[in-house]
RNA sequence: GGAGAGAUGGCUGAGUGGCCUAAAGCGAUCGCCUGCUAAGCGAUUGUACGCCUCAAAAGGUGUACCGGGGGUUCGAAUCCCCCUCUCUCCGCCA
């Protein structure tokens, strides 16, 4: 969410940056309910005010003996108007807090407008597409091939955009899975960790998930827990109410989790392969730093994310999204895409992005400069490092031969078993 | 799933309706003292929101916060109700 007083004092500017992202938002709505907020505010705080002194002379008055049944019978009147005020006040916050909870992040400066993903900037990129002397395969047909992937049984085990994964491909998804986190412990930095795959609501607003996205959840009925998304949510709550000291920052974590979207509304689109799944495996980069490094640190996080690509020799190119494609918590986001053969289009294999205190606002994770100074909040970013599932798509589609097996890359093959080529088994 | 005990400030822990502006201790910060260190002495000590002064930083002032929500009362950390979480024991279990 917003700082409340700096969208009262820069409206204006607000209104404007947020058109940009194409968002329509009821800010004359959010500047009146603001005002009646505070106007409340202050009758009720004067009067609650009045009361504490007048309950104060009781006590002393019943001390010595003397008579205050006047001043009780005034004090049961202000009490009624504090109750109706008290009244009133929650309902203008509830209506305040949706609103605030609703209204998306401000672009940074640094994001180029536009309407879509057509208007993204390329960064840069890294390799060259690679050649074949035969008609290159989508993955879920080098998949079926070498029966690795087994589309037909996920679904019959669970439904449609569930699949199972056998022999070697299965061994490439955990191979991958531990391959990305110990590049990204050992050489980058990030302390491991492992988390509930499931969150209470409360995580699940202070990420941003909730209240505006909930159609995207899966929730587990009868409790206030939802699947994860994405391990961003458990892990940024890590520190959720939490005042941090100045010389642990910045805190960078990387988690592996299975992560459960329900893809409301994407009925049709990426029907075939493991693209877009109910269930996938992710590793996730999280960082909490000072607001000053955030930006230094969102361009670290992205070349930690490329690393992998280049690891594996996958050509990849990365964008910059523009205000119309940019997601509700981020103020500037960089997405990956690799290049996928078999589709002839890039895809996006990690987004990183940097919330700057959009998150920490909601989760009230702070910190302290030094002591006596002013908490401030955290600057919060994460970044897919990488989405397995589909490094695996780009893996066999970028490895595949014309015999129909695919190579290891040479990354890889210590986590492989001695597997440094995939053949059909069986 | 059953039974019981708990939740108070950075930490430990007292507090069973008004002298709670939450005792005391520990820690932390600053100062004093002192060859050094330790000890000792003194002071300070949270968060949020509103209002005022203000360019800002900062200051002043008010309100709220003793796990969360409701209730009783002129007045609630304290009494009542509901919920959540933690711990112990029993049952079940990878």
């Amino acid at each position: 969410m917003l700082d409340i007083k700096f969208v009262r004092e820069n409206i204006d500017l607000v209104r404007t940056k947020l058109e940009e992202r194409g968002d329509a938002v009821d800010l004359d709505q959010f500047v009146a309910m603001d005002r009646r907020r505070r106007d409340i505010l202050q009758e009720v705080e004067a009067l609650r005010n009045e009361r504490n002194n007048v309950s104060k002379e009781i006590g002393a008055r019943k001390k010595s003996g003397q008579d205050s049944s006047d001043l009780i019978e005034k004090m049961g009147s202000v009490s009624s108007r504090i109750k109706d005020l008290d009244e009133s006040l929650k309902e203008t916050e509830a209506l305040l807090g949706g609103l605030t909870m609703t209204i998306p992040n401000i672009p940074h400066a640094s994001v180029v407008c536009g309407k879509g993903d057509e208007d993204n900037p390329l960064v840069r990129q890294w390799g060259g597409k690679p050649t074949f002397d035969f008609e290159p395969k989508a993955h879920w047909d080098i998949g079926e091939d070498l029966n690795i992937l087994d589309f037909a049984r996920g679904a019959k085990v669970t439904g449609a955009r569930f699949t199972l994964y056998r022999g070697a491909g299965a061994l490439l998804e955990r191979a991958l899975v531990n391959f990305m986190l110990d590049l990204h412990t050992t050489r980058h930095g990030y302390t491991e960790v492992f988390t509930p795959f499931m969150v209470n609501s409360e995580s699940m607003t202070a990420t941003g998930q909730l209240p505006k996205f909930e159609e995207d959840l899966f929730k587990i009925t009868g409790t206030d827990y939802y699947l994860i998304p994405t391990a961003e949510v458990p892990v940024t709550n890590i520190h959720r109410d939490e005042i941090l000291d100045e010389k642990d920052l910045p805190i960078f974590y990387v988690a592996y989790s299975a992560c459960f979207r329900a893809e409301a509304g994407s009925y049709g689109k990426d029907t075939r392969g493991l693209i877009r799944q109910h269930q996938f495996n992710k590793v996730e980069m999280v960082k909490f730093t000072r607001p000053e490094e955030s930006y230094d640190e969102l361009e670290k996080l992205a070349s930690n994310a490329e690393e992998i690509l280049k690891r594996l020799g996958i050509h990849f190119r990365t964008v910059s999204l523009c205000t119309g494609d940019l997601g509700f918590s981020s103020s500037k986001t960089y997405d990956l895409e690799a290049w996928m053969p078999g589709q002839n289009a890039y895809r996006e294999i990690s987004s990183c992005s940097n919330f700057e205190a959009f998150q920490a606002r909601r989760a009230g994770i702070r910190f302290r400069r030094r002591e006596g100074s002013k908490v401030e909040y955290v600057h919060t970013l994460n970044g897919s490092g990488l989405a397995v599932g589909r490094t695996v798509v780009a893996i066999l589609e970028n490895y595949q031969q014309k015999d129909g097996s695919v190579i290891v890359p040479d990354a890889l093959k210590p986590y492989m078993n001695g597997v440094d080529r995939i053949v059909r088994n069986k």
